[in-house]
RNA sequence: GGCGACGUGGCCAAGUGGUAAGGCAGAGGUCUGCAAAACCUCCAUCACCGGUUCGAAUCCGGUCGUCGCCUCCA
């Protein structure tokens, strides 16, 4: 049982060995937080946070960090994206940033992503790019031209190493506007020189200026995770060039490999078609909150393997929905017959039944994270699961407690759909309790056969998002 | 134009050499006051052509098609 990864660095599935035995240092490409999170980021950091999930459930101690670019990022105007906002909202920039941040952190909290352990911020460290500025231009891979500085690309020999480009070949895409002031139209800026109205500005040796996009990740990286680390992640749409620069600035300043293991998700598109501002076809994950719960969501995007690009459409996120509904109406039923089970140790055969999904569903996992695949085990379990609680039994509390907590390590633990409870609303106990005596109330009409009183709780309660199920051992009931 | 990925049943999607997981949808059945849920049964030869092999969805070559990146994007 070893986990074995698709590294892209390789191109290869190479088993993980961590550099430390039993710790994990890992960085993923954060956001740029000039708008709200759309439903893109959300298929990349639920990706990785299963990934990151099912790490520490394999036992391995994690250090989770997850940038937040909040300077530097320019658009081809040469705008920065986040002061070109701020004008918009007649807003400073670091208001700007500080409101889409808290945004970003409660889209993640809704889609039950686990907050990385450090989220560093690029604007708050200056001084360690700077000096890893200074030791690039110390070793010749840097160059200052006016007050900016670049990055000498034909310095670094395997600069394409991660993205299979060449160098000569950039050159003859090279665009008309490329900056006269670079050696090598494939040379990239570190630092760049403020103009007057450029507000996110700091002194440097080589004037007031601010840096460039694909510096902080290296300098903050290197700062909290070593000159190298594990893993390195983010979405493919970034292989090049900010991987790509990742990569050669970090070992151009260091003479040491950077990321060990390269995991890149696969796009997202919306109705086949890439989301861009340009073009208006963006979902927001507030939208996309707004017309699925959480859970089905995450099921979604789990149901391909995270290097695979994703369409998203209502139609594929209902099916993903349907499926999910599948498992936590088995696990709801399970937790319904907990309340009223005998006390009991588990039945050993079952346990046996229980062992081998475990089984299984490790063994998928430990394929390059192979969820979909381990969602598949999910619902093969599921369906002996109904046989049990539907057709045989009645089970010991023991026997129901060993399904319930299968499913809470895998279902809830390492894949996050399966709730700790139905809902965690503090209003929860009342509201339940309520329900429960609007069933008994019914049932005692059903015994005289009154079913029109009987029918009438059940679609009114439906009417309010309440759907009651008559079972041969009772009625349960579930939202929506 | 260059680089990369992909093309599996009506839809989504695993599977990378030994005769196709799973979910959704559909058909039939069981159970049920009805409904819902659940369970059972049925539903593909893997874009196309050629090659390697005892044997290929899985390897190689070609064709067609889709998508991503090359410019800001997770």
């Amino acid at each position: 049982m070893t986990l074995k990864l698709y590294n892209v660095l390789s191109r290869t599935k190479e088993e993980f060995v961590p550099l430390t035995p039993g710790k994990v240092n890992m960085y993923v490409c954060g956001p740029t937080v000039y708008d709200y999170s759309h439903i893109g980021h959300a298929k990349t950091y639920v990706s990785f946070d299963v990934i990151v999930r099912y790490l520490k459930y394999s036992g391995y101690d994690v250090l989770y960090v997850q940038n937040i670019t909040d300077v530097g990022h320019m658009l081809d105007t040469g705008e920065d994206r986040i002061l070109k906002k701020a004008r918009q909202l007649s807003a400073g920039p670091m208001q700007v940033v500080e409101t889409y941040m808290r945004d970003y952190f409660a889209d993640m909290d809704a889609l039950n992503v686990g907050r990385p352990d450090i989220s560093p911020r690029a604007s708050g460290h200056i001084p360690e790019q700077i000096a890893m500025i200074e030791e690039l231009i110390a070793k010749e891979h840097a160059y200052v031209v006016d007050g900016s500085v670049y990055f000498d690309v034909t310095s670094f020999p395997e600069y394409g190493k991660l993205s299979g480009r060449v160098i000569e070949e950039l050159e003859e895409g090279a665009r008309v506007g490329v900056r006269s002031e670079k050696h090598h139209p494939a040379d990239f800026a570190l630092w760049k020189k403020a103009d007057p109205e450029h507000i996110l500005r700091w002194p440097s040796p080589w004037g007031v200026g601010f840096p460039g996009w694909h510096v902080e990740c290296s300098a903050m990286a290197t700062k909290y995770l070593g000159v190298t680390f594990d893993i390195h992640g983010g979405g493919i749409d970034n292989i090049f060039p900010h991987n790509e620069c990742e990569i050669a600035q970090s070992e151009a300043a260091h003479d040491e490999p950077f990321a060990r293991y390269w995991l890149l998700t696969g796009s997202l598109t919306l109705d086949g078609i890439k989301m861009s501002k340009s073009l208006g076809n963006t979902l927001t994950i507030k939208e996309a909150l707004a017309k699925w719960r959480p859970e089905a969501i995450r099921t979604f995007i789990l149901s391909s393997h995270y290097g695979s690009p994703i369409d998203f459409s209502d139609e594929a996120v209902d099916a993903a929905f349907k499926g999910w509904q599948r498992i936590w109406g088995a696990v709801s039923v399970v937790r319904e017959q907990m309340r009223t089970a005998v006390a009991g140790d588990p039945n050993p055969n079952i346990l046996t039944l229980l062992d081998e999904f475990k089984a299984s569903f490790i063994e998928k996992m430990d394929d390059d994270f192979n969820a979909p695949a381990a969602l598949a085990v999910l619902q093969e379990l599921t369906r002996q699961v109904n046989i049990l609680v539907n057709e045989q039994g009645p089970h010991s509390q023991g026997t129901l407690a060993a399904i319930d907590q299968l499913y809470r390590e895998l279902g809830g633990d390492v894949l996050g759909i399966i709730p700790e409870q139905a809902e965690a609303s503090a209003d929860a106990e009342r509201e339940d309790g309520l329900i429960r005596l609007l069933i008994d109330l019914r049932a005692a009409a059903r015994a005289q056969k009154d079913w029109a009183t009987s029918d009438k709780v059940r679609n009114q309660l439906r009417d309010l998002g309440v759907v009651l199920e008559d079972r041969a051992d009772g009625t349960i009931w579930k939202l929506e």
